[in-house]
DNA sequence: AAGGCGGGGCG
DNA sequence: CGCCCAGCCTT
């Protein structure tokens, strides 16, 4: 960890550039852009209300691997109960990863969380209004801060994302594919070169929402777009070669079994994930390879607790942007709860109910959710 | 089933 | 710097 130069320096920020807009027809391009966000732009999501730099840094880390539509009941409860940066940096992480459930990426929670505290011990509980003192947070990059900085903060910084990575490599005809370098360099200097010095704030909702909307990846609105008359993908004819894609390799599969042990109350025994790695803090199943005998390792974990009955339940398979999991999932109901087999703070029983906030990965909430209903149904009978 | 996505961490 | 990691949704 401790790395020569690193220490909390880590991430160095970019000097926000003091160029001069470029030529006219780049001012061309933001005007038309602003002109058709005035009559088209989105402007009553909940993030576009009420704008502080918090509310705005919350929505922007959620968007960033998540499509609007999927944020916004997110966003609204987690803002519900998190109104203030110092209502998050007292929160518990379990009530953070519960309220991100579902949402993916939970390194984005652990350092939402993380950051706020920061802000706390390091800006008396004010969120930072500069470029570099935003990037110094954990989580928030370049892009994220230059959206913050501009959308928030009334500054004068390029963003660049996803969104705006399609939008520009199409409208300069930008070959290769955005996460190499040089292509990457050419966008951020294009996105600078094109940022106004009016308007920053709308400029920057703009760009973006053009790029979720008319300029989107596989189905491109062209005859609509404000910026047809000068790009170059649509005077080719071929929008939908940029940006270019990235190389890619067959995925390998893994294969676990997850146990789903359920006591005579109807709770089902989660173990908490280390902090590193795939799902890192969030409540999860006993598991292991499936070359283990699982029969076995219950024997030991249950210390003598002899399960009623197991069930063998419908494999799924989820799928990580490095690998497949063949998850079989097994239901094993107990006769009695073993009184010693918790280990504190990283073993509970769960039971869905309100008091429990804890934070799952998606197939681990998909098995609790299946397992707990049936139980329900039948204890209603 | 494949592709896309912003940032952290490590060598 | 360059590479790998992460998890969900859309297509």
């Amino acid at each position: 960890m401790a790395q020569s130069g690193n220490g909390n320096t880590r991430k160095k920020p970019h000097k926000p550039s003091t160029l001069p807009n470029k030529s006219s027809s780049n001012s061309c391009f933001s005007a038309r852009l602003l002109s058709w966000f005035d009559q088209h732009g989105r402007k009553n999501l909940p993030w576009q209300k009420d704008i502080t730099p918090y509310r705005v840094w919350v929505s922007e880390i959620m968007l960033q691997q998540t499509q609007v539509a999927t944020v916004i009941p997110y966003y609204e409860r987690f803002m519900a109960q998190f109104p203030t940066v110092n209502d998050l940096a007292k929160a518990d992480s379990d009530t953070v990863l519960s309220l991100w459930t579902g949402l993916g990426y939970y390194a984005r929670a652990r350092n939402l969380h993380k950051a706020a505290q920061q802000v706390v011990s390091e800006h008396q509980g004010q969120f930072p209004a500069q470029l570099e003192e935003l990037e110094a947070l954990p989580g928030i990059g370049r892009s994220t801060a230059a959206a913050i900085y501009s959308i928030a903060c009334q500054g004068r910084a390029p963003i660049l994302d996803g969104n705006v990575k399609r939008v520009l490599s199409r409208h300069g005809a930008i070959e290769g594919w955005p996460g190499q370098k040089n292509v990457e360099n050419a966008l951020w200097e294009i996105a600078e070169a094109f940022t106004p010095t009016e308007r920053v704030a709308d400029y920057t909702q703009a760009i973006m929402d053009l790029g979720a909307s008319l300029c989107s990846r596989s189905k491109p609105q062209c005859e609509q777009c404000p910026v047809k008359e000068d790009c170059k993908a649509y005077l080719n004819g071929n929008p939908t070669d940029y940006p270019g894609k990235k190389p890619r390799k067959a995925l390998p599969v893994k294969q676990c079994q997850m146990l789903l042990i359920e006591n005579p109350q109807g709770e089902i025994l989660l173990e908490k994930r280390p902090e590193k790695g795939i799902w890192g803090g969030l409540w999860s199943l006993p598991e292991h390879s499936t070359d283990e005998d699982w029969q076995d390792q219950l024997q030991q974990q249950l210390a003598g607790a002899t399960p009623l009955s197991h069930n063998m339940l419908n494999p799924l398979r989820h799928t990580f942007s490095h690998y497949h999991l063949d998850i079989q999932p097994i239901h094993i109901r107990l006769g009695q709860t073993p009184s010693h087999i918790m280990e504190a703070g990283r073993q509970l029983w769960y039971n869905n109910s309100p008091s429990q906030q804890l934070g799952f990965a998606a197939p681990v909430k998909k098995l609790l959710d299946a397992v707990l209903s049936n139980d329900l149904l039948k204890d209603i009978r």
